[in-house]
DNA sequence: CTTATAGCTTACGTAAACGTTAATTATAAA
DNA sequence: TTTATAATTAACGTTTACGTAAGCTATAAG
């Protein structure tokens, strides 16, 4: 085993293609230490697959309306050591509470759904009744 | 059978409590075009049972990182005299397209979960191994 | 009837999350 | 090596979703 498998890496543009935001955006993030890609030696940054599933991870928690706030709480910092016990704890702690919240929106998806699909009955209901009158004519 | 059943109608204060959102952002709603309540004599907002109903539609909608103009499209304009076929349509179609996203979010919802869940355990291990160190001086 | 709330409109303020230049440097292509 | 892209930082602009304060009116309580 050596340890320089699998080094593919990628630019900003690259990951912005393929996540579908922009550079702007990436940067952004890296701004607010959500990310923290390494460096060419001419200082343009360089992404790997492990930077790019974490730009998915931060996406995915913004599906959901979290804040960048809430998600940098939710799976820490980017450049903390993780090296203090109150560091992680607090990490810890702060996904415990996000579970549950994601217990409570898993339930409330489906309401949403369901009032969605209440007011599709209407519409359609409504389009029947129109026809009907148009047909009276 | 008459008219006025169920006719219990509440403030904008009222609502704002039991809602838990400011009446700024009841009356931003309305200027939105979200919700239309009816008016006293003098001028004061008055809230159906119905009306809060789609308050708390908007709220749910809002929990899961939809906009307000998101929102307006899949639940349809509140003032909107539904006269019109193509309107009707347009928010079938928007409602259809929302459903899917829906669908999607479900999915998303537990890889979120599996993330944090994953999370979880690496902190968990980063916290045995410190332990472990600090036993061993 | 007076007075304390509560509500109304208008309008400026603000935080989050980027967008958009601009001026400069790196890298890839010819 | 020139040149066309692509990337970098810095800074100001923009949109969404309200917050907040001012000045005025309605309504409830005493």
């Amino acid at each position: 085993m050596n340890g320089d498998k699998n080094v593919r890496t990628f630019t900003i543009s690259q990951i912005a293609d393929e996540l579908d935001i922009s550079t702007r955006t990436i940067r952004f993030y890296e701004e607010k230490g959500l990310i923290k890609p390494g460096r060419t030696a001419g200082n343009q940054r360089i992404y790997t697959a492990r930077n790019k599933a974490r730009l998915k991870l931060i996406l995915r928690g913004k599906r959901f309306g979290f804040s960048l706030d809430d998600i940098s709480e939710m799976i820490g910092m980017a450049d903390t050591d993780m090296d203090e016990l109150a560091q992680i704890e607090k990490s810890l702690y702060f996904g415990e509470a996000k579970l549950k919240e994601i217990q409570d929106r898993k339930k409330e998806l489906s309401l949403l759904e369901q009032d969605i699909l209440a007011t599709r009955k209407k519409l359609l209901q409504r389009i029947n009744k129109i026809r009907k009158e148009i047909n009276h004519v």
